[in-house]
RNA sequence: GCGGGUGUGGCGGAAUGGUAGACGCCGGGGACUUAAAAUCCCCUGAUCUUUGAUCGUGCGGGUUCGAGUCCCGCCACCCGCACCA
């Protein structure tokens, strides 16, 4: 008695094993194969690989070994992102180390991932908390700061009170922490950053050349760099003073009413004396935080006594104070148009402002009313001396010139993107290798001394930074006099960590951070996958990264990714009970239309589809279905149905439909024939149409295609009679399918007597003499509708075609004996008969 | 507010301007079985006067012999940014 079930434990693990036994999928530099470098972004080890994670995963292993399938030499690495906050979390509730929680994380993790048979080459496994890698990147941390991309200064940061940390301008989402949901406050602290602002225009022309990344993203990181021209000039104040302004639209500046500067501009700041200039800064303070309140909010000003000189008319513009200027963009200083900005307009309505028009559609419309906002648009200048009848842009050229001439401006251009604060004050996290000297100042940490590793002895008992209240960390010699000095207690921005992993998973020396000549051998990264939310921050410190490395002849190539892929959510149903309390799907049962609570008996609330989540409970547990139905029916159900790119919703009655696929493929493996004869020639074309789709789907990424491709073709070969056709057949599908099943393909594969291990075989090849058909289906219409179809020779002449369309009995009572005006004949798809 | 995306059966989704709904899931019917599981077969967009016809891809127009697809104007939902001068 034969088994005819597929036993995906036993197969599983033998095949894991037997890859791992012959190191299939360790990449080798020196290879002379045309190279590909397939990267999914690194977890972070948080403890458990999540159904997200495996599908993330799983896309990029299909690709991996499709590459091998193809001929590449492909390097798929793994590691882990294994700094951060989570861990020193853990350390404060539950009493263990950071280091410890964070390896019994990646071991259960790496456990797990293992078990879902992916190609990974874990020889080049590493978590960055190693101290051999945050060696090196401390050491790449000293070159750039050796090139002056690293510097330090006092700023107001963004002070998370929960988790006690800085954060970056990325990391604050409307006014909170990213991580904390805490409402953050402004501090002054000497925090490091890095200069990525000196690469604004390059990563901005970049995004241009990215042709294989998704255009969102792109234009996220545009909108994020946020690039403005414009005119910087000076007015002069009544005081005496100059005040500098930026304007994107110094066209209008005929238009300009009033002049405002941000409540925590130096202006404002030298009246403060006066308490209600010192209340109005106050209220502005307490005000704009949180993007609700932003959104409502009325713009506030406080008029001063001070005027500003315009530079044409010489007339004295009132100066505000206003809520709605930022200090931290342009010079924290507008002219006001009200005319031609919205803000502007607002204010100049509640102030009982000038409003004037010096933008009109066209000259005669020079004194039109405005009907209630601004007008931004487009237009001709009016009303404005020398520039009337210019366009927008000759006038804004115009203006530029005659101040630059005259000395009181200049044309500039002005970022929206700050320099990356990189300062953590956190235990977790790659120590930045410099002594504070009383004598020296800065000095670095010699290269010979690194790494500088932490501290083991630490407690957590308080907030803050474990490394500041350290007895003896902090405490050493300076390199450069000897005398006694203070280590740096901040640590690295764990986004820094993740900056330049991808280069030492294709090159990892002792004695560097990378080989260049190795890295150019893989590098761009040919498919990097991951999630959207990583567009901004994560992927434009990367691209920066690699450019200032690049930038000091570390490295010859500037952009690490060459396609970036950004996989959609794994969702599921969500299940509350009355009280609104969350239950997992394990708790529920169904009963009919409805759910109902398995241990009380209560009805439950199915609730919205979305992303799996701890919170909201609606998760389920990878190894719990693996164990059930195997690693190949996960993947499968991973790549079914959803395109890769949209989320993917989660369902028992999907997994089990992968279940039962993987059963039926199995027994149609079984099937196969060495003693059937006879050629089918539809199966033998279907079979090769096959080959060639499921290719092209998994170049385009549209996995939930290739699946669609392998059902079809599995369909008709279940119906067809054995044959050595069929038998073709089978084997074109377990080629096609072993990428996505790599287990029960080299069951099957070993099962029919393959040579060696499937994932070592070639891409199945396509005869293209089969993929002709010789019969094709023709679409007859009449009045715009489908009134038969019939089979024609293909190629048919448009007249036999026409002729054969006619006689057709149900085209002739469509037609009812209508004069017929004109018959559209397209060769081989159909004929429109217009009557 | 600005920018981007999406909208197709009960559900996930297919469809170079050329047979809308491939493929999967759910559901219904049947075969096999003492019975069940498993498996296999058939049906499965809506409506109607059901050998057939009409309607149908968010809504309203348009181009075309022919529109899910192209154009114009809306609507809804999702995502990103948000007082950026």
């Amino acid at each position: 008695m034969t088994e005819n079930r597929f036993d995906s434990a036993r197969a599983d693990a033998r095949w894991q094993a037997a890859w791992a036994d012959a190191g299939t999928f360790t990449a080798d530099s020196h290879a002379a194969k045309p190279k590909s470098y397939i990267l999914e972004m690194f977890p972070y080890p948080s403890g458990r690989i999540h159904m997200g994670h495996v599908r993330n995963y799983t896309m990029g292993d299909v690709l991996a070994r499709y590459r091998r399938m193809r001929g590449d030499e492909v390097l798929h690495p793994m590691g882990w992102d294994a700094f951060g906050m989570p861990a020193e979390n853990a350390a404060m509730e539950k009493g263990v180390h950071p280091g410890e929680w964070t390896r019994a994380n990646i071991a259960q993790m790496k456990a797990q991932l293992k078990r879902i048979g992916f190609a990974l080459d874990w020889t080049r496994e590493f978590a960055t908390c190693d101290p051999e890698y945050y060696g090196h990147e401390q050491a790449l941390f000293l070159d750039l700061y050796e090139a002056g991309l690293v510097y330090r200064r006092s700023s107001s940061v963004n002070w998370d009170p929960v988790d006690m940390t800085v954060l970056a301008n990325e990391q604050v989402i409307d006014g909170k922490g990213w991580r904390s949901g805490a409402e953050v406050e402004k501090r002054e602290l000497d925090q490091w950053f890095l200069k990525i602002t000196d690469f604004a225009e390059d990563l901005l022309a970049g995004l241009d050349d990215l042709e294989d990344w998704p255009d969102k993203v792109k234009l996220m990181q545009e909108n994020w760099i946020g690039k403005s021209q414009g005119l910087e000039f000076s007015f002069e104040l009544s005081d005496g003073a100059k005040l500098p302004v930026y304007t994107t639209r110094p066209d209008t500046i005929f238009g300009a009413s009033f002049v405002a500067v941000a409540a925590d501009h130096p202006v404002a700041q030298g009246l403060s004396d006066d308490p209600q200039v010192a209340a109005f800064i106050e209220e502005c303070k307490r005000g704009a935080t949180t993007a609700a309140a932003l959104e409502t909010a009325e713009k506030l000003g406080y008029r001063t006594a001070i005027t500003a000189r315009h530079p044409f008319t010489g007339q004295a513009l009132p100066l505000f104070i206003a809520n709605f200027v930022l200090m931290d963009y342009g010079t924290g200083a507008v002219m006001g148009v009200p005319g031609h900005d919205q803000r502007d307009f607002e204010f100049a309505t509640k102030y009982k402002l000038p409003i004037a028009r010096v933008v009109a559609p066209d000259p005669s419309k020079a004194d039109a009313p405005f009907e209630g906002e601004a007008e931004s648009g487009d237009g001709v200048i009016v009303n404005s001396d020398f520039l009337d009848g210019m366009s927008v842009e000759e006038a804004k050229a115009e203006v530029i010139a005659r101040a630059e001439n005259a000395g009181w401006g200049e044309g500039t251009t002005v970022w929206r993107l700050r320099d990356w604060g990189v300062s953590r004050q956190r235990y977790w996290g790659t120590p930045i290798p410099i002594i504070h000297c009383d004598a020296c100042g800065i000095v670095p940490v010699p290269k010979d001394q690194l790494p500088v590793k932490l501290p083991e002895d630490v407690d957590f008992e308080t907030p803050g930074n474990p490394l500041e209240r350290h007895p003896t960390w902090k405490h050493v010699d300076c390199p450069c006099c000897g005398k006694p000095a203070r280590r740096e207690t901040d640590t690295l921005d764990t986004f820094v960590d993740s900056s330049w992993y991808f280069l030492r998973f294709a090159s990892q020396p002792d004695d560097r951070p990378f080989d260049p000549e190795e890295i150019a051998k893989w590098l761009p990264v040919q498919h990097y996958i991951g999630g959207i939310e990583h567009a901004i921050l994560h992927l434009l410190y990367a691209r920066f990264w690699t450019r200032a490395l690049a930038h000091i002849g570390k490295l010859s190539v500037k952009e690490p990714f060459a396609a970036l892929f950004t996989q959609g959510m794994v969702t599921h149903e969500t299940y509350a009970l009355g009280d609104g309390s969350w239950l997992s799907p394990d708790e529920v049962k169904r009963n009919g239309e409805d759910y109902v609570h398995i241990e009380s008996g209560q009805p439950v609330t199915a609730g919205r589809v979305v992303k799996m989540s701890k919170s909201k409970k609606n998760v389920v547990d990878p190894d719990r279905i693996i164990e059930q139905y195997g690693a190949d029916a996960v993947r499968w159900f991973m790549l079914s149905d959803s395109p890769p790119e949209r989320d993917l919703p989660w369902s028992d009655s999907g997994i089990e439909g992968c279940g039962r696929f993987v059963q039926r493929l199995w027994r149609l493996f079984g099937q196969f024939d060495p003693s059937a004869t006879g050629e089918d020639k539809a199966l033998l074309r279907k079979a090769h149409q096959a080959i060639v789709a499921v290719a092209e789907d998994i170049e385009a990424l549209s996995f939930n295609k290739a699946v669609a491709r392998i059902y079809e073709l599995t369909g008709a070969t279940e119906k067809a009679a054995p044959s050595e056709s069929r038998n073709f057949a089978i084997r074109t599908i377990l080629h096609l399918a072993a990428p996505m099943m790599p287990h029960l393909a080299e069951e099957a594969w070993a099962a029919m007597g393959g040579e060696g291990l499937i994932a070592d075989a070639p891409w199945p090849e396509h005869d293209p003499a089969c993929l002709v058909e010789d019969e094709v289906t023709i679409a007859v219409q009449h009045k715009g509708k489908l009134r038969d179809t019939l089979t024609a020779p293909k190629g048919a002449s448009k007249e036999d075609l026409e002729a054969l369309a006619l006689a057709s009995e149900k085209v002739q009572r469509s037609l009812d004996g209508a004069d017929i005006r004109k018959v559209i004949v397209v060769p081989d798809r159909l004929v429109n008969i217009v009557t």
